[in-house]
DNA sequence: CCCAAATGTCTATTATTCTAGACAACCGTA
DNA sequence: TACGGTTGTCTAGAATAATAGACATTTGGG
């Protein structure tokens, strides 16, 4: 059912769950939400609860109330985000949307942290260029990036970035035609701060984080990426090596 | 700082930064938490409300309260399972942990469901082996996983997994000497339910979502798995195609 | 031994969340 | 038009979470 006392509150735990029923395709034939009063006896809750979790699934557009109707769902797609030895943003999403956009936030120049600077193979205190981005799919933000290049080669990455809006496109404008993912990590949080403005989520949803490292075809490292997906957004599907493209090691 | 009227009590939206914080390594030089009353300042909240977080921590074993003394940090670490071609639980953990251990659960023979069907190939109606296990690392559960095998060809999957205590051994044991993976969709979700007992979590946590298809080497669907890691104790590492495996085609 | 600094425990109060019930407003249909 | 089924709104009260303050207990160190 739903557990009391956990930190939780209730209203929460049930949108968090509707939401997740709603993606997985439960209540296809009709369309529609069952009634409130029948959600609030499945869960053994007050009618206001379900009411107070029905609000914030509306409040995302998830779901429109229609008095004397019922609740109507308007959205139950979550992106299939590919993960592959050729990783990239816009293309992976492919035609599951139609307006795929990528957006600077900021961008500067600075010393790599730790982590960066040994992920890249660089000494400590090397300058990177460091890119901070949102992602969206059909208007709706599908991810938030903080992307590492190294500054020395890459000094004009921004500005490159800011007239393509492409990573893809941005590397071929500084001479990389082609690159390869050497490797992602994926973890989950939960939404907090900056994140969760700019991927517009509620606090306690949760974040997909996936960290990668990118290298040229000679197999230098060239791009160190933290990319935070809103996880109801989006599930990351991991391919196997069917990319027709030649070994470069 | 810390959010409010969110349906997220500030007690558990500390203790969840506390546990990343502590994973992060944050407090590595003194391995003892900052005292509760600098928490409570810097969170700007109540110190009985830190005191609340910190109870949970205690309570998962992360960190030990000592009167008089201060609050260490008990444990930080956070496992880091590989999926590649050749993904395999216990060894994946490696080094990383003595003690890994799968235990099984529940075992039986059904119908498969209509996307587990689908997924292996399979018409629908067609029974499979359903399994369900835990798998710990070090005494700690780390995942909970339902896998489901083609009855007619793996009739005797349970028997075999029961006695060895691995799905690798059992295929080997039912004339499967390898297999590889061909897909992984990794998804998070909160905790819930059977989930949440099993791996001992609280519920707001969160947990990873890996399904995953595996093949023989002839590329016929053999095993179709969903498998719940708790998403505070280990990390997805998705690697490379390098195994030194041929393609079989 | 005593003190500073920590955690442990208790009481009281306030704010927020959840429950309970009643009724209004609205829609589709008979 | 009347009615059943639905969402919208209001009031009141109970349960839970958070704040506030005081003081006890334990430890390590001067």
């Amino acid at each position: 059912m739903v557990e009391r006392q956990t930190g939780v509150a209730l209203w929460r735990q049930i949108a968090d769950r509707m939401r997740l029923a709603i993606n997985n395709g439960d209540f296809d034939e009709t369309g529609m939400m069952p009634p409130e009063t029948v959600l609030a006896a499945r869960f053994g809750v007050n009618r206001h609860t379900v009411r107070s979790a029905m609000a914030t699934l509306a409040d995302e557009g998830i779901v429109r109330a229609m008095q004397g109707v019922g609740t109507r769902i308007e959205r139950r797609d979550r992106l299939s985000f590919p993960i592959s030895r050729r990783t990239r943003f816009s293309q992976g999403l492919g035609n599951q949307a139609h307006d795929i956009e990528g957006r600077m936030l900021e961008a500067d120049t600075d010393v790599a942290p730790a982590v960066v600077a040994q992920a890249l193979g660089l000494g400590a205190g090397t300058p990177c260029v460091r890119i901070e981005t949102v992602n969206s799919a059909d208007k709706r933000p599908i991810s938030r990036a903080t992307h590492y290049f190294p500054a020395e080669r890459f000094a004009e990455m921004a500005e490159a970035y800011e007239r393509t809006r492409s990573i893809t496109a941005a590397f071929r404008e500084l001479d990389v035609s082609d690159y390869v993912r050497r490797s992602t990590e994926i973890s989950a949080i939960h939404a907090e701060g900056d994140d969760m403005r700019h991927l517009k989520l509620s606090p306690g949803a949760i974040i997909l984080v996936a960290t990668a490292i990118n290298t040229d075809l000679t197999g230098i490292p060239i791009q160190y990426s933290r990319t935070r997906f809103a996880a109801d957004r989006v599930k990351l599907t991991v391919e196997p090596e069917n990319d027709g493209i030649g070994d470069p090691g």
